[in-house]
RNA sequence: GUAGAUAUAGCUCAGCUGGUUAGAGCGUCGGAUUGUGAUUCCGAAGGUCGUGGGUUCGAGCCCCAUUAUUUACCCCA
């Protein structure tokens, strides 16, 4: 055989110790609000069937889904002596769309919110609702990777299902503001806007082109600007007066509440019918002073980092009331963060009527923003607080009962492995970031005593065992 | 899917207009020190120059192809 050159997939990564360390502070931090939030964990297989994935992500989604080969001869499939072709000459003739389904009936799951609804709906009979999980497990997407996307990441979800209250969004907010805080990403903006008050500014435009064609040009609105948006609408069939009113709408200043106040009058003047269910924007616009009033009631002091961004319109096709990203503003890396309600996911799965909302983290954005930002704090690296060093084989036996007294101590402890030269055993302690190391040649066990390094100094302090376990226990 | 950039030691990168034996820093290993790391000093190992072809007296350098990586677009955590 050969010898070749070791790989990984494209978009994936090993993660050593170093850098598991410090994920695992961030799912800590993660972990801790979302259960101190009341949120239960749950956990979902890695493969769906691709019937529950298909079809929820929009047209994109679905071709960045990962799907798994059938096992065994995909092609053929045999019952008793009969084999039947699974793939016939004419599918292929037909291309992936016809083919596809025949070879492959499991994908990757691609986030964590519809394999969420799946859950809900195969259990209904057994949930207290409304029903409140977090998750925390890795989803793939067979994206082109590049800065901060991945095509194997990790999502931190929270989701609440059963309930449409608003109290849901305000506790969302202040999750997000939590943990950004604790991680030390103060210069953060949440923003949040809602699905409703988007369909009524395609309302007030005079139902030109179509909703999404209007959502995705004006997201982009802060990166390819104003003009970027006029030409993307004009070559969609926008007219330059629906433009202008498009503009007017968006240009609303101010503070969350004169944005509502301001678009509220500009929803009127448009003659915006309140009462049309698909674009019903004065109940958009009410949902989000719901939410103010909340966060305004339980006392949030982080009103600088939140905005109503008109702007925001988010892919994912399930969304249906507020909606909300995070964006850390001293990095340039896509959102950390996104979420939203949706009025109807479980519906897809024969249970309709289940309001659900809830939002993501993304650890993997998270860690390069920390890392950029130097924010990661410096010691989260080790494990091991004490190595033993290992002179000759006479004193590796006697530092086995010594090894077990640490470790029954509940300090981490390593006995090194070969005995040989002191050198080499300092330099492992160093390399690894041990802050101790523990020696006892034969001058120090003829007296009972043990000799303890500390590794950062230098020093080095002869002492008997019981004070040796003393101060690695401070 | 579209467009650009890059590929030289374990890692980060030099390498002039195509010209002798392809270099540095860091890391690794050995020694100065057979009971002491990080600091200091000395030394050593480590290369099919991504792969395949072409041009040339001569290619790490020029040309073509290919693969991988990466950035941007689309979309997204």
């Amino acid at each position: 055989m050969s010898v070749q050159k070791p790989s990984i997939p494209q978009g994936t990564r090993d993660f050593g110790p170093a850098v598991v360390a410090r994920r695992n502070y961030i799912f800590g931090i993660i972990r801790r609000v979302f259960e101190k939030f009341g949120y239960a964990p749950l956990e979902t297989p890695t493969l769906e069937n691709l019937s529950v994935l298909t079809g929820k992500y929009g047209e994109e989604g679905d071709q960045l889904l990962f799907k798994v080969l059938n096992s065994g001869n995909f092609l053929k499939k045999q019952k008793g002596d009969v084999i039947k072709e699974e793939v016939t000459p004419d599918d292929l003739l037909a291309g992936p769309k016809k083919v596809l389904p025949k070879i492959a009936e499991k994908g990757l799951r691609y986030d964590l919110t519809v394999p969420f609804a799946r859950y809900v709906v195969m259990n209904r009979g057994t949930l207290t609702f409304p029903f409140k999980r977090y998750q925390i497990q890795p989803v793939w997407r067979a994206d082109r990777p590049q800065r901060g996307r991945y095509r194997e990441f990790y999502q931190c979800d929270a989701d609440v299902v059963g309930t449409d209250s608003l109290l849901c969004e305000a506790e969302i907010v202040l999750m997000m503001s939590e943990v950004l805080n604790a991680l030390g990403l103060t210069e953060h903006t949440i923003k949040i806007n809602h699905r409703r008050v988007l369909g009524a500014i395609y309302q007030a435009l005079g139902g030109e082109g179509t909703e999404t064609d209007l959502f995705t040009a004006i997201d982009k609105l802060d990166k390819i600007g104003r003009e970027g948006v006029e030409k993307e609408l004009a070559g969609r069939g926008f007219s330059e007066e629906a433009t202008v009113r498009l503009f007017d709408l968006l240009g609303v200043a101010g503070g969350f509440e004169e944005k509502l106040e301001r678009l509220l009058a500009g929803f009127v003047t448009a003659g915006v019918d309140a009462d049309n269910a698909t674009a019903d924007g004065y109940k958009g616009l009410q949902d989000l002073k719901r939410v103010l009033d909340y966060l305004r009631d339980f006392g949030f002091d982080k009103f600088e980092n939140l905005d109503f961004d008109v702007t925001l319109a988010r892919g994912l096709s399930y969304y249906t009331g507020c909606i909300f990203e995070i964006k850390i503003n001293n990095v340039n890396m896509g959102s950390v963060s996104g979420g939203g309600r949706y009025d109807n996911l479980t519906g897809a799965f024969g249970l309709p009527g289940v309001s659900g909302v809830g939002f993501s983290f993304g650890v993997d954005r998270l860690y390069d923003c920390l890392e950029e930002l130097n924010l990661f704090p410096p010691d989260t690296a080790t494990t091991t607080r004490c190595l033993v060093a290992n002179f000759d084989e006479e004193g590796e036996r006697a530092m086995l009962p010594v090894l077990r007294q640490l470790r029954e101590t509940g300090i981490s402890s390593e006995l090194y492995p070969e005995t040989g030269k002191l050198g080499r055993q300092f330099k492992y302690a160093d390399a690894k970031g041990i802050p101790f190391v523990l020696l006892q040649g034969s001058e120090e066990r003829a007296a009972a005593q043990f000799k303890l390094k500390t590794m950062s100094t230098g020093q080095e302090q002869t002492l008997t065992l019981a004070e040796v376990l003393a101060q690695l226990q401070a």
